[in-house]
RNA sequence: GCGGGUGUGAUGAAAUUGGUAGACAUGCUAGACUUAGGAUCUAGUGCUUCACGGCGUGGGGGUUCGAGUCCCUCCACCCGCACCA
């Protein structure tokens, strides 16, 4: 019988489907296994090869668990809230609700044709008001609690009304934004709007005046990431910083036990360390410095509190809200020069370009605490709003960048840490003896770290601090295709919708253009917003993360209408023992993620604190991008020059931008030799009609003015080839189905795993493939002779088994540990070998088949039923090796001289050291090499080597 | 700028965690078979040398009997940095 795999693949793809066969229920006589993928965004180029990389390392496990015999919960889902389906509306008049909908279609069928076992009757999607109605309802239960800090956990702001209105912050230990001390009388005076204002500091969901990178010309809020060069990726625009009012998660209140949570899980030690980073944990110092003629103090945070004699001048960030009180006549002109200046940059600009400082003063002082000498106060980029407090105090002696800015304005410098002790430390390393500082001249660092603490709080100037660097995750976004807050306000005043008035339904509307004022789109449609008893709705979005945040705990009871998951299927499931994606979520997802999970444990929704037990970072595979390098002259004349041709000149002017284009119009891409070809340009312009006036200047043939100039033939514009991200921003997608209607599904999962570690980036190609589809066949073929199935009930022989045992070892090992790439290869030795010996026992055969499985589900359980079963392969067990088959004799030593490798010979595995030292230094082979020499020491390491040291 | 990662033959990679560098594949070379195929099989294939041998895991240095693996330093590339998902 030949191997047809797409007949079989049909077949057994329909079967599964019929039979459920990867439906799963509780059950509580088996063991569970959840094992989740990070689900995708079902964008609009389709699945890419990216994609399956981390869904085939998990459908593989999960195959393997279930024939280990766990009750696997392996569920797929999407994250259909998001820019770019609104993006493609904008642009095409398509509702984003129909596009996603066809694009999760297309999803499901790729994914089936790759063969998971994804139970399908617990799929979820993000945007249906099914699901995103407990989206909303976990937000007001955010909205509606605060941190207790001596509780250690959320508790209700009901209960924190009632505790002010009896004691006002008397012995109330709560996080918040703000140091609040009132006492139950001045609460009770409080108007409800200023009452509202002291909660909103506590409440874990609120709404703060926020930085956002407005564009006006698009109308639209971007991402730093869509921003080049201070303009709009997409149409050049200028982009600015606008204030808004946005509603953030008090992510900040959680830090210490997102930080110290990570202890107790099992995830790579280089995602910890970046979520710790992210966390930025710090301890330092609040220190407030008197302005001097004003009543207002300048609060800076440090962690160099031992370098406060050093504080030669302040800096704030130029969004600082003190700034418009302290700036002086004089200086008002040129700080709103450079407040405007800035506001042109972006965040990732003002700390990545430290080649030019910048700065203002603002003709104000501060006085130092100790030497009551004024101080300048600076305004400068590199002090960002959101870190800290805004505002440093500057020691140009002991930061780089203070440094410099200290320099170029020609500030004071005091040296007041001597590290003439240390000549390889750096300026900023914490080494060295104060001087020049008072009372804390000839102590160390530390120790004055620790002295001044003592003394600014002794003194009332402040006080010791821990710092996160984290922020509080910025919640609102100004767009249509995404969850309406559950939110309306009276008078200003926001309140929580009634939870049996969830979800609220995003309206079904054409118009999501957005606003010119920065205004979600929803706020246009003013029959939403408005409600009776002069209520209106909040019209801000929620983010893409949002759904995001808790969707596994979904996947758990996901058709309940009743709760966001039954008490019965959260006590079975518990969390997720294997999480599978991309280290692109290193951060925002899955903080997020384990911050809900955090708060919801709290309020005792949930039985763990910690939703991912263990974590597998699937690399990126990477596409190739192709570039045309584009030059705007002064009359914003567009002209493409090839990148041959491109000279230092041009790439140093400044007007030099790269287009990506549609990889499929570019001759030998990936090549050094990329390029358009005639053909490739009209396909390149119908694509892009706005470059059709645009000049082709290239080596070999120019177009200008809509027409060829030269020989069409000939034409040749060189691109520019990178690797990078695959990505629809790229036009470098390459999709999984080509792949799996040329070779078949089997061999497209095995030569994705077959590529290489799964946690490793690697660009994109099919060369290989062939040896993957080969051993497939191989493997097909051991069951038939003359294309007959063959197979015979002899006992296999010890070297059968010994080949069958060594694979099944290996194999399971690597499984545990994700390293499958080793694992194809042990199937590949084993079948190899099988081959060789002529192997057809059915004893061997079916535990091989067993293995084989998890990887190539269609051919194992054709061959399966082949062989006779009734009952599907993947509910079979998994083999167990035998340590019986496995043992050695005797082991062939490497006998090395001074650590050099010279010939070999074999020993029995028991022969004593001393004996292999002996017969091994007569060895005529070995007497050639040390004849002449001195014998020093000879190391004998059984089962591995010998080492004879000579002189 | 900050943070994380990677670097081994022509190519994807492996190396029991300090013990034979290059398993398993791809590619290439030669041969066999022939129903001439993008099929299958056999042998070879790190570089260098006629050979003995020498060299070899991004560069430089160190620790060790022994380093791809540990330490220091430099370089290159990839990923993330809060409104892409």
């Amino acid at each position: 019988m030949k191997y047809d795999y797409s007949g079989l693949e049909v077949k057994w793809r329909q079967k599964w489907k019929d039979d459920k066969l990867y439906k799963v229920d509780v059950d509580t006589a088996k063991p569970k296994y959840y094992i989740l993928d990070m689900f995708p965004y079902p964008s609009g180029a389709g699945l890419h090869v990216g994609h399956p990389l981390g869904y085939i390392a998990s459908d593989i496990f999960s195959r393997y668990k279930r024939q280990k015999g766990f009750n696997v919960l392996h569920p797929m889902g999407f994250d259909a809230f998001g820019l770019p389906a609104e993006e493609y509306a904008l642009a095409t008049g398509i509702h984003p609700a129909d596009s996603t909908a066809q694009n999760i279609e297309r999803y499901k069928e790729q994914l089936d044709n790759i063969g998971f076992s994804f139970d399908w009757d617990r799929e979820i999607r993000t945007c249906e008001p099914e699901y995103y109605k407990w989206t909303q309802w976990i937000f007001t239960l955010l909205y509606e609690h605060y941190y207790d800090l001596s509780a250690d956990k959320a508790e209700s702001i009901s209960e924190l009304r009632k505790r002010f209105s009896s004691s006002g912050t008397e012995n109330i230990s709560a996080f918040s934004s703000e140091d609040h001390h009132f006492d139950a009388k001045e609460w009770k005076a409080y108007s409800e709007s200023e009452q509202e204002d002291v909660l909103s500091s506590y409440r874990l969901a609120f709404r703060k005046r926020g930085y956002v990178n407005w564009c006006a010309a698009l109308g639209t809020v971007l991402a730093n990431d869509q921003i080049k060069d201070g303009l709009s990726e997409r149409g050049g625009h200028p982009v600015a910083r606008k204030a808004m009012d946005q509603w953030c998660l008090r992510t900040t209140a959680y830090a210490e036990r997102l930080l110290s949570g990570l202890e107790k899980i099992d995830w790579s030690s280089s995602l910890k360390t970046i979520q710790r980073n992210w966390i930025g944990k710090s301890s330092g110092a609040r220190i407030f410095f008197q302005i001097d003629g004003h009543d207002d103090k300048l609060e800076i945070f440090t962690t160099r509190a031992d370098t406060v004699f050093g504080a030669t001048y302040m800096v704030v960030a130029p969004e600082h809200p003190l700034i418009d009180r302290i700036v002086t006549t004089e200086q008002k002109a040129a700080v709103k020069d450079y407040r405007s200046y800035v506001s042109l940059r972006s965040e990732r600009d003002r700390m990545t370009d430290v080649k030019e400082v910048t700065g203002v003063f603002t003709g104000a002082y501060a006085k130092h605490p100790f030497t009551q000498k004024n101080i300048p106060i600076w305004i400068g980029e590199y002090v960002l709003m959101e870190y800290g407090t805004g505002a440093i105090m500057a020691v140009p002696s002991d930061d780089d960048r203070d440094h410099a800015f200290a320099t170029k304005f020609e500030l004071e410098i005091i040296e007041v840490v001597d590290k003439t002790g240390f000549p390889d430390a750096s300026r900023t390393d914490k080494v060295g003896v104060l001087q020049n500082s008072d009372f804390l001249n000839g102590m160390s660092v530390k120790d004055a770290i620790k002295k001044m603490g003592e003394e600014i709080t002794r003194q009332g100037f402040g006080e010791v601090k821990i710092n996160y660097k984290m922020r509080d995750a910025g919640f609102s976004r100004q767009r249509y295709w995404g969850e309406p807050f559950p939110i309306v306000y009276k008078n200003g005043i926001a309140q929580t919708v009634d939870s049996d008035s969830l979800p609220v339904t995003l309206p079904v509307t054409d118009d999501f253009k957005p606003t010119t004022d920065g205004r979600s789109p929803l706020s246009r449609l003013t029959d939403w917003v408005k409600l009776d008893d002069e209520f209106t709705r909040e019209t801000d979005t929620m983010p893409a993360v949002a759904g995001s945040s808790w969707y596994f705990l979904r996947f758990m009871d996901p058709n309940n209408p009743a709760a966001f998951a039954s008490a019965e299927a959260l006590d079975y499931w518990q969390d997720v023992d294997l999480y599978v994606g991309g280290a692109e979520h290193a951060v925002a997802h899955l903080l997020y993620a384990r911050f809900w999970h955090k708060f919801l444990y709290d309020l005792d929704y949930l039985p763990t604190d910690e939703p991912f037990k263990r974590l597998i970072n699937q690399g990126m595979i990477q596409g190739v991008i192709e570039f045309l390098p584009m030059i705007k002259d002064a009359n914003d004349h567009i002209t493409f020059v090839s990148y041959d041709l491109l000279t230092d000149e041009m790439s140093g002017h400044g007007k030099l931008a790269f287009i990506p284009v549609f990889i499929d119009y570019v001759s030998d891409y990936g090549s050094k030799n990329s390029f358009l070809s005639a053909e490739g340009l009209r396909s390149f312009l119908e694509w892009r009609p706005s470059y059709k006036s645009a000049t082709f200047k290239t080596n070999n043939g120019h177009y200008e003015n809509s027409q060829f100039l030269s020989n069409e033939e000939d034409f040749r514009f060189v691109t520019k080839s990178e690797v990078g991200k695959m990505s629809k921003r790229y036009f470098n997608v390459v999709n999984p189905d080509k792949v799996v209607s040329e070779y078949g599904a089997d061999t497209f999962r095995i030569y994705e795993m077959f590529l290489g570690p799964i946690e490793q980036s690697k660009p994109w190609d099919t060369q290989g493939i062939e040896g993957v589809s080969k051993f497939v066949r191989k493997l097909w073929n051991l069951f038939f002779t003359d294309e007959k199935l063959d197979i015979n009930d002899d006992e296999p022989t010890e070297a059968e088994f010994k080949v069958l045992h060594t694979a099944i070892k290996k194999v399971s090992e690597d499984i545990e540990k994700f390293s499958f790439n080793t694992a194809i290869s042990a199937m590949m030795i084993c079948v190899n070998e099988l081959r060789r010996i002529k192997c057809n026992k059915r004893e061997v055969l079916e535990p091989l088949l067993k293995l084989f499985a998890p990887f190539g589900p269609f051919t194992a359980e054709e061959l399966w039923q082949l062989l006779g079963h009734k009952d599907s392969i993947h509910k079979s067990d998994y083999p167990i090796h035998d340590d019986k088959y496995l043992q050695q004799n005797s082991f062939d030593y490497p006998i090395c001289i001074n650590g050099k490798k010279r010939v070999m010979k074999s020993f029995a595995v028991d022969t004593p050291k001393g004996e292999i030292e002996k017969s091994a230094l007569a060895m005529e082979e070995v007497q050639k090499w040390i004849a002449d020499k001195n014998v020093v020491k000879v190391i004998v390491v059984p089962q591995r080597m010998v080492n004879i040291v000579v002189k």
